[in-house]
DNA sequence: TCTTCATGTAACTTAAAATATTACATGAAA
DNA sequence: TTTCATGTAATATTTTAAGTTACATGAAGA
């Protein structure tokens, strides 16, 4: 059972590219998240296609946010993302028959769906614009030892 | 991202011992969960050193149930399976000394350990006698049609 | 126009986990 | 002393996620 950092960072990405002045290579998003240009392409590409950033080819090319950041939350990014289950523990449904595994079932949906309305209830209340306003603070009180780039 | 129903598989396994008369063989079990003994033996076994289930070897050997059932709550189960995560989702650690990588983990733990705390909280009032008599409800109603054997 | 740069995607490879199997030792009952 | 069942290490298989290569598409600049 691995923990799935998607969203994380994707967060990661997307606050970059908000402090960016202009659009962002997958390269150099790629640099900052230590892995491959085509993955973050994949990534960005899906939320594209759900409004959250645009991309532009060619000479000064990139990608860029496309939304106001205090109207982007932790939720719209988690839909964007394909919803994803939010937990690692599930039900068997290999003997749908089995009496047990009914009982079973029935009793811990009730405790996962109770869990999972509540963090994506959290998950409404954060915006970019919350994330992005912590960053500074963090800023201001740090000196920036990105190993990255400079801020 | 995948699921780990290995509590509900467990819950599965101990309620059909509690449902036997004498000890079940690994490989009945293993039967009813449509896997291998050793896999049933390796999961049992660290019940065992927690004290929730025992077992005898030789003729007439297998597994039993080691305490009350109403004394056994899910959460006792969480714990003896090594308390795996309970979330699919997770932060990102790989650049500590990224200030945005601080800002994003800080606003997500929160929503983490509130969801946790209040999926374990839900495992703490449930026991295994309650499954049992959830079972036995739904025996009543429904004709048991269980491949895997007859109750 | 022609070169350069960056995205868009499919196909493929690699790596990491989870799961299952084999093999054999230990001990208990018949 | 044979049979049965657990205990456990080592191995193999399967599945899933992540990364890479390759090349097409289109935009900007020289
Ligand atoms: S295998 Fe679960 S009820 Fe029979
Ligand atoms: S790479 Fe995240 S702050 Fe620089």
């Amino acid at each position: 059972m691995k923990r799935d950092s998607r969203l994380s960072g994707v967060l990661h990405l997307l606050l970059h590219m908000a402090e960016a002045d202009g659009p962002v290579t997958s390269e150099a998003l790629a640099g900052m998240m230590q892995t491959n240009p085509v993955v973050i392409r994949r990534i960005l590409g899906g939320l594209r296609k759900e409004g959250l950033v645009q991309s532009e080819k060619g000479h000064g090319g990139g990608w860029r946010l496309a939304r106001d950041l205090e109207s982007v939350t932790l939720y719209d990014i988690h839909l964007a993302l394909g919803a994803p289950g939010v937990l690692a523990l599930g039900n068997r449904t290999e003997s749908p028959g089995c009496l047990v595994e009914q009982a079973v079932n029935a009793a811990m949906s009730d405790a996962f769906e109770a869990a999972e309305a509540l963090l994506l209830e959290r998950f409404h209340s954060i915006t970019l614009a919350s994330l992005s306003r912590d960053f500074s603070r963090r800023r201001k009180r740090n000196a920036s030892t990105c190993d990255q780039h400079r801020h």
